[in-house]
DNA sequence: CGTTGAATTGACAACGGTGTCAATCGTGAG
DNA sequence: CTCACGATTGACACCGTTGTCAATTCAACG
């Protein structure tokens, strides 16, 4: 199992070494040099000629050499491995990450163990440190809330594990990172909704752990002092970014008394739930109310009235961040460029937010 | 990077052996034996008395020991990694995969690489190839298209590559695979349809490469027969199992002048889609209509009016394609045991069936 | 043309396990 | 009590690569 061989047409009829696992020792004898030579150009090491370069490149292609993994990781001090954890959670977002990371890390030769934690519960950080112990990876990938959590962090210092991290804090330089300006855009989106007539805006928290809520937060309370609106105690409900929480917010919202004309969920699962709420109080949308949200996620566009909320670049900054780890993995120690990305976030308008009534 | 100390807590105050990274060598030392011995027990090896298997037992607990898989894998046959190959789709469903492989695998000691794949394109069988020619995988786990497509199967079976199957497929004995009755339970839906009233009720099919398309449409068309209900061609139109071809699959069933009373959809997205329409109809569901979906997707709980649909254990489905996987690997040419299951289909009613107007 | 030092290349020992096969142990038969 | 034989254990080569360091080559210089 796991020796393999694949058929292969080889266009000359010059007897060849190609046919499958090739070894590095194949590669060496078909271009007449050293293994260790081979190795140097494999790793793209300094101090080969141009001429020698080329010479094993062309032998590697001939035999279709691939190098073996297990046999690398051994002899060198790198495991070509890399890990993506999160929550256990949104499947639109965790879907998109994978994308984002796969087709980056593969094209670089590096390969990703998944590893989603269950929810919340204090007591993953032991099993996060019994995978690490476990699989050897060479660096990991953060999202939230892991991405924002100061213990898992130290921790991954502590073992000078390199990390990348998708999070919505702007001011910690402790480790590379790639970012959106969810302060702005829920600024943006407020500003929005109050030009379409809105005052009685309502907000639904999202998880109080996560930098994200508290960024959306400051942005939707900004815009309305902007524009001297008071922020009733009223209008804002904490959520946790599920479902139930939006079902949970909106059913506050709606029947607090406040006259809400508007909701703004931090994310696009809370609206679903607000929504729902909605539509089970008769309400018509956007017409009686206006709800939006925040995210993008697939089930923006399936729902009745589609969202309008806030597309965040999951997968691009899944790449970046696999980015800026592997480079960080390559430099290994070095001056490195700036390890900060920071990407454009956009309001998509759709169909449930409207003029208020 | 890679190497990774945990601290730890020993309980006697004895100058112990166990602090990071030890090595079978340590392991052989603490328990005063050879390396191969302490081989013998991690590999769960015949003929090692049970004194000496508990010796070395202890010994791996004092160490902390975790056996390094790139050396296994070089000196062994295995590499101890599983892939997962998906078309790049439905993010619910191939969460809820990812959870139960990954729930299985790693509890057995394999690692998960999960490889989506462009969706429909035939030309991802080179793609395909060139995965399994680099990652040098113990065996596959294969979800729908992949499961089902004849081609692939043939290539891992010439390359003698392992793998078990999710599919709705039951008459093909192949390979190890779980499967659900889907015929049964869209028989069981239909009827239940019927039973609310419906006569005139709409089909949407869904992505004809999938069988899962084959049995929920046969099992439709067999209920209506059993109640002696013709089924009119305007009742059934071609899906994909995409949200978007349930949108086109509503409009054409509800605009079709066949006044249907009921949508059956062959999955919750292409429910969504009917369900949209139907909303933009001004329909009021389900006392104007009745849409029901299959699967139990993220989305069906979302939706206003919360879907009734076939509730799939999808992640269960992975768990046992999985074990069936590892036990394979295992027996490796022995007498295997029953190399197929089949998982039980359950109805979930909420709110978007009532009865017939 | 010999010398020097840097650039290039190669020989060989790891890396941490498993496979093979020989050595040792224990037990019942003779 | 001795021997044969199966069960148990160990010694050692080897898996395919990288790291180390020595050997060789090359170019420029005196």
């Amino acid at each position: 199992m796991g020796r393999i061989k694949i058929g292969h047409k080889s266009g000359a009829a010059t007897a060849s070494a190609s046919d499958a696992n090739s070894t590095i020792k194949d590669v060496a004898r078909l271009a007449g040099v050293s293994i260790k030579t081979v190795s140097r150009v494999i790793n793209n090491e300094a101090n080969v000629t141009e001429a020698m370069r080329k010479k094993v490149q062309d032998a590697i292609r001939r035999c279709d050499y691939v190098p073996n993994r297990s046999a690398r990781s051994l002899a060198g001090r790198r495991s070509f491995l890399i890990g993506l954890f999160y929550e256990r959670q949104n499947s639109s977002y965790i879907t998109r990450i994978q994308a984002g990371v796969l087709a980056y890390c593969r094209q670089e030769g590096y390969e990703l163990l998944i590893h989603p934690f269950g929810r919340g519960n204090e007591s993953v950080l032991p099993e996060i440190e019994k995978v690490v112990h476990r699989s050897n990876l060479d660096g990991v990938i953060l999202t939230p809330y892991f991405s924002e959590w100061v213990q898992l962090l130290d921790f991954l210092d502590g073992i000078k594990l390199p990390y990348a991290r998708v999070t919505a804090v702007r001011d910690d330089l402790r480790s590379p990172f790639v970012s959106c300006d969810d302060f702005d855009a829920a600024f943006r989106m407020t500003k929005y909704l109050i030009a379409l007539g809105h005052r009685r805006i309502g907000f639904i928290k999202g998880h109080p752990r996560h930098n994200s809520a508290t960024e959306r937060h400051a942005g939707y309370v900004a815009a309305m002092e902007a524009e001297g609106i008071a922020v009733s105690p009223d209008f804002v409900t904490q959520g946790d970014y599920s479902f139930v929480s939006g079902e949970a917010g909106g059913r506050a919202l709606l029947d607090s008394g406040a006259g809400v004309t508007a909701i703004f969920a931090s994310n696009d699962d809370m609206a679903a739930g607000a929504l729902r709420m909605a539509h089970q109080r008769k309400l018509v949308i956007p017409d009686d109310i206006s709800i939006v949200g925040f995210d993008d996620a697939d089930i923006a566009r399936k729902l009745w009235p589609a969202l309008t909320t806030v597309r965040q670049p999951v997968r691009e900054l899944a790449a970046q961040a696999s980015a800026l780890l592997i480079s960080s993995l390559r430099e290994d120690g070095q001056e490195q460029e700036k390890m900060q990305r920071l990407l454009p976030l956009e309001i998509i308008i759709r169909e449930s937010a409207g003029r208020a009534p």
